[in-house]
DNA sequence: GAAGCGTGGTT
DNA sequence: TAACCACGCTT
């Protein structure tokens, strides 16, 4: 009985079926889970397998130009993660054999991959009994299992990693995620279908908040490991920089059209952050200047 | 219009 | 060490 039980008989019945959960290859996994860091499963599910038709093993991808990369990425935004598979793919095959570590620091150590994604591949790649904690296992952990605010990060990655049944990481893993991407989400949970909720009397149930009555401030206001607010996008930087590397996959960029190509005015302003906005691209490995004054992708 | 979100660089 | 901010696109 308890928690993990009930999760994990949940996970049984509710088994989501995903592409890339039928899969072990490391490298498969990689990309998967860096392109589900930031991009909603329904928009990674179709390019998924695409972009693996393309880019099969690191050693193909380290091989190809990171423009090809950044091309096979369309649609999915935060264009620098397809830079960074790219410089990841370089070192694998420059420095671990072209075979991803199964080594926390090793991976931890490779561009773009952080705790998340290094824990995901170990628990969903190499099957190991680690605590893969983002933030919507964050807020399973700081309501179901705390049931109270969650101090700091290590606090947090102590509990994910404390609560891995052993030898049952994956499933477990698998389980927490889901819990806190369908039913136990930020704004609100739905305690009617959760499997750690009490129904009715009789049972306890196995969730700390609800057991408490679900008393106010909710656990994740604050909590470590929970994602904040967003800055607006409409009018941003950030929205300026897709709609400029949109134009690059299709064909390089006078520097004089710019602003068009970021969408906006021709105005001194306008001008000033086109300039900005090419340069933090350029900064970023996402494109070059050449020799004929064209911004390009590399 | 707003929500969703991990990494890396900086403080 | 830990918090903060920039980074995109879809529904």
């Amino acid at each position: 009985m308890g928690l993990q039980s009930d999760l994990l008989a949940w996970a049984e019945r509710s088994r989501r079926d995903l592409p890339w959960r039928r899969t072990r290859d490391p490298w498969a996994v990689l990309v998967s889970e860096l392109m589900l860091q930031q991009t909603q499963v329904a928009r990674v599910a179709p390019r998924w397998a695409d972009f693996l038709e393309r880019f099969p093993t690191a050693s193909e991808c380290a091989a190809a130009s990171v423009g090809d990369v950044v091309r096979a990425w369309e649609g999915l935004g935060y264009n620098r993660r397809a830079v960074s598979l790219h410089r990841t793919a370089v070192t694998v095959v420059e420095r671990h054999g072209a075979r991803l570590p199964a080594d926390l620091r090793a991976l931890q150590a490779l561009p773009g991959v952080g705790p998340y994604v290094a824990r995901a591949v170990l628990a969903f790649a190499f099957e190991q009994d680690v605590g893969v904690l983002d933030t919507n296992a964050a807020r399973v952990l700081a309501r179901a299992v705390a049931g109270r605010r969650l101090g700091t990060r290590a606090e947090a990655q102590a509990m994910a990693d404390s609560l891995v049944p052993a030898s049952r990481g994956w499933v477990w893993n698998q389980a927490v995620l889901d819990l806190g991407a369908l039913v136990c989400t930020r704004r609100r949970p739905d305690c009617g279908r959760c499997p750690l909720a009490r129904h009715g009397a009789g049972r306890r149930g196995s969730c700390r908040w609800d057991a408490a009555g679900r008393p106010e401030p909710d656990p994740v206001e604050g909590s470590a490991g929970v994602a904040g607010r967003q800055t607006p996008f409409v009018g941003s930087d950030r929205q300026g920089r897709g709609r400029l590397v949109a134009a690059l996959r299709r064909s390089p960029v006078p520097v004089t059209e710019l602003p068009a190509a970021a969408g906006w005015s021709t105005t001194e302003d306008g001008q000033a952050r086109a300039r900005r906005i090419a340069g933090s691209l350029v900064a970023d490995g996402l494109a070059v200047v050449g020799a004929d004054g064209c911004l390009r992708l590399p």
